[in-house]
DNA sequence: GCACTAAAAGCAAATTATTTGCTTTTATGT
DNA sequence: ACATAAAAGCAAATAATTTGCTTTTAGTGC
């Protein structure tokens, strides 16, 4: 129902119709909208399956990272970040920066039992995520030539030693 | 006066007496409040100055960088962010990231002058620009060390030939 | 199981924000 | 100066938000 809507058309009422409760109870409990729409973008957001093993810290950061542009860049992705980001209160950004980083490190601890030497998790944050969502906030998506090659060049970076 | 209140205590009506406009004028011009916020943001955050000229790229684009972390973790800053973001209407976002490419297409320009060797512009915005907003948009903001190092590693990046 | 309590939800009135149709002003070209 | 079109004012209608108070619900100790 409430998924047909455009962005500007779903109002607290509707929600608290829908949900089968007085929009008082809704007000209360998120303050306003975008709280509410924050709270519900960071479920959304969070991460359902483990990134896939394909044998080597490079290929799994690859193969991650490129489907992880690709939900972010979609319609309904960039709707969810600008959600979260919108809220007042910051901790659903927060949180969504931890679901990312904990699937990096994933690949991560899976790199470490192969014996790998891999860029550490923060380099990754810094070197593919940023970008990526940089570039989906503030210009146009990032094309998959451009995540290939963010990818590569922070496999480039060396752990500190 | 508005500068005084509260995000949340900001409305159309107050802006409207603020200006000595009736409310209706508001709404017609630009649909809503984030609109309207988001295009005075846009506004605030258009650079008011060149990038200072230290002698090389490297040390041009760490005083800039420093000084760009600096300005967009600070409260203020912080908003005008959110409030650009915010906007249905993503050109306010297009626009910022314009401002800040420009900015270091002035230091990379002072650097061909100079005949350095220096990485491209793009290479800088994902290696430097993105992560620290990232960091504020989603995290805590970076600290100068962090910046320090974002700035170093892209130095290192060296164009293609 | 029953009474007690605190938290959450309902309800409805009051307030505030938003939308809209219509009128008036303002700016511009002739 | 007049005609025109765009922008602004005004005010009524609609919708959203806030609030005080009542009712329900869920949990706790007896």
């Amino acid at each position: 129902m409430l998924a047909t809507l455009e962005r500007t058309e779903v109002t607290v009422p509707l929600i608290a119709a829908e949900a089968g409760v007085t929009p008082s109870t809704i007000y209360r409990r998120w303050g306003d909208l975008q709280e509410l729409l924050a709270d519900v973008a960071v479920e959304r957001l969070r991460p359902d399956m483990v990134p896939v093993d394909t044998g080597s810290f490079g290929s799994d950061l690859m193969a991650w990272a490129e489907q992880y542009a690709e939900e972010m860049s979609s319609g309904p992705g960039r709707e969810m970040i600008r959600d979260v980001l919108a809220a007042q209160d910051g901790s659903g950004a927060y949180q969504c920066c931890n679901f990312t980083r904990q699937q990096i490190e994933v690949i991560a601890e899976r790199a470490e039992e192969r014996g790998e030497i891999f860029p550490d998790v923060e380099t990754v944050m810094d070197g593919v995520v940023a970008p990526i969502m940089y570039r989906i906030l503030f210009g146009g998506a990032p094309d998959a030539a451009h995540v290939e090659r963010l990818v590569t060049a922070s496999l480039a970076a060396k752990p500190a030693l």
